[in-house]
DNA sequence: CGAACAATTGATCCTCATCAAACCTTGTGG
DNA sequence: CCACAAGGTTTGATGAGGATCAATTGTTCG
């Protein structure tokens, strides 16, 4: 379905648009379509676009020279990725954009962003927020990576995932769908490490794990592993 | 010294400034200096100044909830740090930012940052390669910490560090000037796994190691090691 | 029912952090 | 000029945390 210039009001970037700027960014805007598992674009391809996710999910990854993949970070809908072309002439994009599920995103060329960021400070400033909060979320990653130990990492990427995309079930129960597989990727660990973790969790009736899902019974005590506040120190 | 006009053009975000914008700068900018050890700002400190180094050398580091600290980056002369505050109002530094030797900077308003940026799209578009760079950079820091072994990283650290204030010395070695202590927290492990990696290197004749600074003999080697090319697989 | 896929569990191994002890280098004051 | 203190460095012993591998057990679906 084709995009209303209203719908990019929910992209925090675009928020203080103008409805007339609005208008041309979906004008110009391409809609792009792409199944699970396939690609918006690869690490190293010319950053032509600047995208807006509209429907599903998709994952940011980085390959190293010796093959190993990282997860980045996921992208949900009404945010922005690849945005680091609209910046500079002749970039590439530093990571590849993966479909979690089938996904649609609107692809805006970077001249036009170009162009309208010249004399529309609003842009600037949106786009400069968006990188900050994205630069702050890298440096917590990167000191979680370095300074905690798996449980309390799988603690934290759950509740980083329950805020973006948790349902509520019953009782004050939040689910997610995720395979262990998924939920080791993002948390930077093995499938077998979560399953292990799950197990442990299961016991003291923190979590209901199930195929491809996890129930969240009592949030806060995952807040408390999360925060590194085990009962066995307390 | 004062910080004249002319300096300021060596920084990248400025490169394209007119005279009259760097005067500007200069003339409001104050000038701060601290001690080793000291600190330009704290973590969580109201964020209303963005800084300018023009001596000295200062780390960017974070603490956890559990206290523990990990360091994000090195600023080196005629860097720019700090910046998150010039973007988003009544923000906090996300980090600290703590002087390695005696340092001075410019500190410059975020009011008249915000200001200037109204006007001027080089300036913004200097920020936002500022922040796209540095979040390249930390991308590839995480996945290096989440894909790498410590010797690799040790190697690809010291890589950064020629890149960034190598020294050469006679017969194409250089030179840096670290503690082990340093180059550990730099990396991320301990003093005492680099002063293992460093006997291992000294025997096969890759590096001379000495009190407080090291001497690459061959760089090449390095290089290899750091790419994850070690000669057991080769 | 069987195939494909997700999850569990146990056994094993490797990498590093941690701790302890000794050694080396440099600078300082008697 | 020596002695000694302080800080940097090395090396060994030990242990913890997870990754890896292999075998088995669900679960879903055609």
């Amino acid at each position: 379905m084709p995009i209303k210039p209203a719908d990019l009001r929910r992209v925090h970037v675009f928020e203080k648009a103008t409805d007339d700027d609005l208008k041309l960014l979906t004008q110009h805007g391409i809609e792009r379509s792409v199944e699970e598992d396939e690609f918006f674009f690869f690490q190293g391809d010319p950053a032509t676009y600047l995208y807006v996710l509209t429907s599903g999910r998709v994952k940011m990854t980085q390959v190293s020279t010796t093959g190993q993949q990282v997860n980045l970070r996921t992208i949900n809908q009404w945010q922005v990725f690849g945005a680091v072309g609209a910046v500079r002439e002749r970039a590439t994009y530093p990571a590849s954009a993966q479909a979690f599920e089938s996904s649609s995103a609107l692809a805006i060329e970077n001249g036009l962003m170009h162009e309208m960021m010249q004399t529309r400070p609003y842009l600037s400033f949106g786009l400069m927020q968006l990188m900050t909060g994205y630069i702050q979320e890298m440096q917590a990653r990167y000191r979680e990576l370095a300074t905690e130990k798996v449980e309390q990492r799988i603690a934290r990427t759950m509740l980083r995932l329950v805020a973006a995309m948790g349902v509520r079930a019953e009782k004050g129960a939040v689910e997610l769908t995720f395979t262990r597989q998924q939920l080791a990727e993002i948390s930077g660990t093995t499938l077998f490490t979560v399953s292990r973790v799950f197990s442990e969790w299961e016991r003291q009736a923190i979590v209901e794990a199930g195929r491809e899902k996890v129930r969240i019974l009592r949030p806060h005590d995952l807040v408390q592993i999360a925060e590194g506040l085990n009962k066995k120190d307390g």
